[in-house]
DNA sequence: TCTCGTTGCTAAATCGGGTTAGCGGCGGAT
DNA sequence: ATCCGCCGCTAACCCGATTTAGCAACGAGA
């Protein structure tokens, strides 16, 4: 049906030379063996006007490789970092002529060796493991032999694999000294985690460690947590909840909610109670999600970097494929992706700080 | 490194048969070639003690396959869309021990035509050229060879091609059957588009064709449209200033928003105003984002099916490579996946309908 | 004139599997 | 005993590239 390929073979035969020959000249190691520069330029030419391209499958057969890397997350759809991490991982593939395998294991560990399997009888030449939430992860003894990279994900057993991940300590800083900078010393609560360092969700990477954050930041402006509510699932109703139980007996000067979701939920608790954000109330916030440009006051949010986190793991993987010797006492690196501060509406200085022009624009 | 991949020819000795019979067994063609029972028990015995995989791309130099297939976006990214239409690609796919690629165009013609390249390079056995909104895409010429199904998207020129589309006709009714159902007759205000077929934003499938929708059921049950505001852009903001105008001048008794996004600034607009939704204003919409079931009252929504929409698009696609010569009639088909029904909190009978008992829990 | 060394290219093997043609061996018919 | 034909398997080639080993042709030195 279609106009069959050209092949070497073609090229070849135009340029009047043997298969090898050709071969030679176009992989560019013509002038180390000695091809004639007559010859090379047949040969070039010959493969311009054909439009000559390599069939990267025979390469592959040949080689063992497919220039294509594999990337496995959990889940793909259920939120919108997938969309943003595959994007910046794509890009960052395709700046190098590599395609992207998707797949995905919905946490079911046999789908997962059965995804690998389907990878590795692709030839991939390395493997991205993604999470859509931080966490840590059992790494499938099945990846040993290829270069892989964790995304999102710590291995669970200090296996040699580079991580990449977002920096949420350095968030947590972020986001308290949006309040601080803003005046706030006294009044700010959390919404989803805290106060102490064991009120997290279980499992929850990211409330730990941006309670780090928070609490290092306000400790060194000898700032006091006035209190914090802890939310089991990260959801709008949860944050709802915590907040309005949270208006039943103080009235806070500011919120740190540990993401948009809960946020959105405060927001809904506030408004409710009649408070005004920011002028009563400051709401800074985690992640980014598209929900904080969508609701008013916009969000003040530490953003989730996905697309630098895809990028960055792709640039990760790169060195372990290129086998850098030098890179191989670096292989169990965790790399650290900066979140960065959307400032928005959502922070003004506390009402009386106002007064005595404390504030910031 | 790692210890080599099992071969065909490590089978084959390890059975005491030569690769071909090994093939040939394996390939399930042993019966058909007269290979005795014996020698197929020795050959399948070494092949699942040995854990052999045949490698993928081995076959696929041979057979000019790769039990691949590539899915092009325009944007992968930018909305939630793309996640539940690639999952359910993906899962399409796996079904059939297929993998995909994925890349993005981001509407630039260079890029998708080094994209496909790079994509024939790798044998994909089909591609799916998916959009990100509904509407009418140039097909690039060098699809031409290859099995393709259109996603979400329509060819500019009546291509030969078959395209997987939600059924948005049917959606726009589904969505004014709902406030019907309810009781309402009067006062139903289109936020986004109409009242007039020319009422819409330019280029916007999904907006004629929910539009067509609306009118028709309406007019089957003899309603009029009090009234439509058209928004440029369906985003939050023109959906709230859309909303706010429309106050200005008349209470509506429903609002049929035309996407999810307006229906928040309408939301919004409303609480403003002081009206309840729904007691005061029944508001349905469409696309069933996830903001839809975060906002209060919950927002009642005819489903954009991501998910179906992906899968069905492999469906097709699979017809095209399986090239049933009975189906090359139907090559231009153009597929409609029905658009569900989330019904949830925005929708009660009208105050005096209520009154009346006409109104459905 | 013969040998040795270059130079410039190609023959042949390889990757891992699929496919076709055909080769020995055995049994039955003549 | 001889021939035919079927059974059961394998030799050999193919896909499209890369890579190693080595072959002609030519010039220079002995």
């Amino acid at each position: 049906m279609s106009p069959r390929r050209v092949t070497l073979a073609d090229v070849a035969k135009a340029a009047g030379v043997s298969r090898p020959t050709a071969s030679l000249v176009l992989s560019g190691r013509g002038r180390e063996l000695r091809i004639s520069e007559d010859v090379a330029q047949r040969v070039l030419r010959a493969a311009d006007e054909l439009q000559y391209r390599p069939n990267i499958v025979s390469v592959g057969l040949r080689t063992g490789t497919s220039r294509t890397i594999g990337f496995v997350s959990d889940t793909v759809a259920t939120s919108r970092l997938a969309g943003d991490m595959i994007k910046g991982a794509l890009e960052a593939a395709r700046d190098r002529g590599f395609m992207l395998f998707i797949g995905e294991t919905e946490g079911d560990a046999e789908l997962e060796r059965l995804l690998l399997q389907a990878m590795h009888d692709r030839q991939v030449d390395g493997l991205i493991l993604a999470s859509m939430f931080t966490r840590t992860i059992k790494v499938p003894k099945s990846v040993k032999p290829m270069p892989t990279v964790l995304l999102n994900a710590l291995p669970k057993q200090p296996a040699a694999l580079p991580a990449v991940l977002p920096d949420e300590v350095e968030a947590g800083r972020v986001a308290a000294r949006a309040l601080l900078d803003a005046g706030h010393r006294d009044g700010i609560h959390l919404i989803g985690a805290g106060p102490r360092m064991r009120d997290v969700p279980p499992g929850s990477v990211a409330a730990v460690e941006r309670l780090v954050g928070i609490r290092e930041a306000l400790g060194e402006a000898d700032v006091k947590v006035a209190g914090g509510r802890i939310c089991p699932d990260w959801q709008p109703e949860h944050g709802l909840a915590a907040t309005r139980e949270l208006l039943r007996t103080v009235r806070p000067r500011a919120l740190i909610c540990l993401n948009d979701r809960i946020a959105m939920g405060a927001y809904q608790a506030l408004d409710d109670a009649g408070l005004k954000v920011p002028d009563d109330v400051s709401v800074v916030s985690f992640d980014d999600h598209p929900i904080a440009s969508w609701i008013r006051p916009k969000l003040t949010t530490v953003a989730l970097p996905h697309y630098e986190l895809g990028r960055k793991a792709v640039d990760v993987l790169f060195t372990e494929i290129d086998g850098d010797p030098a890179a191989s006492d670096r292989k169990g690196d965790v790399h650290r992706v900066p979140m960065p501060l959307r400032a928005r509406e959502s922070v003004a200085p506390p009402q009386d700080a106002a007064r005595s022009g404390a504030g910031s624009s």
